[in-house]
DNA sequence: TGGCGATAGTTGTTCCGTCAACCAATTTGG
DNA sequence: CCAAATTGGTTGACGGAACAACTATCGCCA
């Protein structure tokens, strides 16, 4: 098959798409260690854990919300637990299933963590951005994701209603 | 300080923006490392040494280009001369700097990488979107990376000239 | 010219993610 | 109602990445 290669307009913008993908997470996981001791991934994790109804949420659900393969989860999880910040049990109606529930320590964590984190989210992103921009970074990221995530379950808590209040992600 | 939370807006965009981060490289990844054994980022240090010239780059220049730390592209161009793609060998004027050449079987190996990468990157991503969204992508991944990479050493190849006719990124 | 700080790379340790294999519980189809 | 397939999750082995410590060379300046 003949190769469709990129134009220069393509190009262009891929270049600099792969800076950014190969340097935002190091940015965020240094800034989270530095002050927090957590990866950005645990925070996440965390973080979705916060949002969740009991604060209780099944491996295979917040597998999906963090995009996560279930034995990466099961295996930051088991660490999390054994600092205290997670608590596991079965779950009751299908013995399979495993429940994951922040604990006190967990929430305490998480608060404790969130307003750094935003305010590194704010310095590298959106400090950088114009509100025009924001929006067409919504539906760019919107586009790629039908893409990536075609179910859309790492969005799902976020579709419908807005979450005022709560620890920031 | 006061902590300026993300508005709803931003709160959105930011969800789909980590959502993407933590997708995209995996796709790569496992496209490039099932049809040609490779990962993105031994890819993109082969592709790097063969746009330069005499494909021929200082370990320092090397890294970046592919914004790596030096012990880690330390690491992976041993292992890639391991396999006979690259070979190292101690610069004249400098003794302590070393430089990475692309071997023959290198540069095959890019080629013959390049199209199935090529495509893979059409599919989840520019066939996503519209001319326009590659515009807007452009301009949102440059006020990103002054931000995160200031001296733009990601992108510094790629600044002034077009490079048509190469093995693409 | 000789000594000190800076630069260029490598090596070793430790941690994290992926993959494959595995077990347990549940659903389905004959 | 039982066997087979599917789902839910954990574990262990292996490979890659970050970080720190180390060696070697260079440039500067007294």
């Amino acid at each position: 098959m003949q190769t469709r290669w990129l134009d220069e307009d393509e190009r262009a913008a891929w270049v600099r798409l792969v800076a950014v993908v190969e340097l935002l997470p190091g940015v965020l996981d240094t800034q989270l260690r530095r002050d927090s001791g957590l990866t950005h991934f645990e925070y996440f994790v965390l973080a979705m854990l916060s949002e969740a109804s009991e604060r209780t949420l099944r491996m295979t659900s917040l597998a999906q919300l963090t995009s996560a393969t279930l034995p990466r989860l099961s295996h930051v999880v088991r660490r999390l637990e054994g600092r205290g910040l997670v608590h596991r049990f079965p779950c009751e109606t299908d013995k399979r299933a495993t429940n994951a529930r922040l604990t006190g320590a967990g929430y305490d964590a998480v608060v404790a963590a969130a307003p750094g984190h935003v305010e590194g989210v704010r310095q590298n992103v959106f400090d950088a951005l114009t509100s025009e921009q924001v929006a067409q970074l919504h539906g760019i990221a919107d586009a790629l994701l039908q893409r990536l995530d075609p179910e859309g379950r790492m969005t799902a808590l976020y579709a419908p209603e807005a979450t005022a209040g709560k620890p920031e992600i």
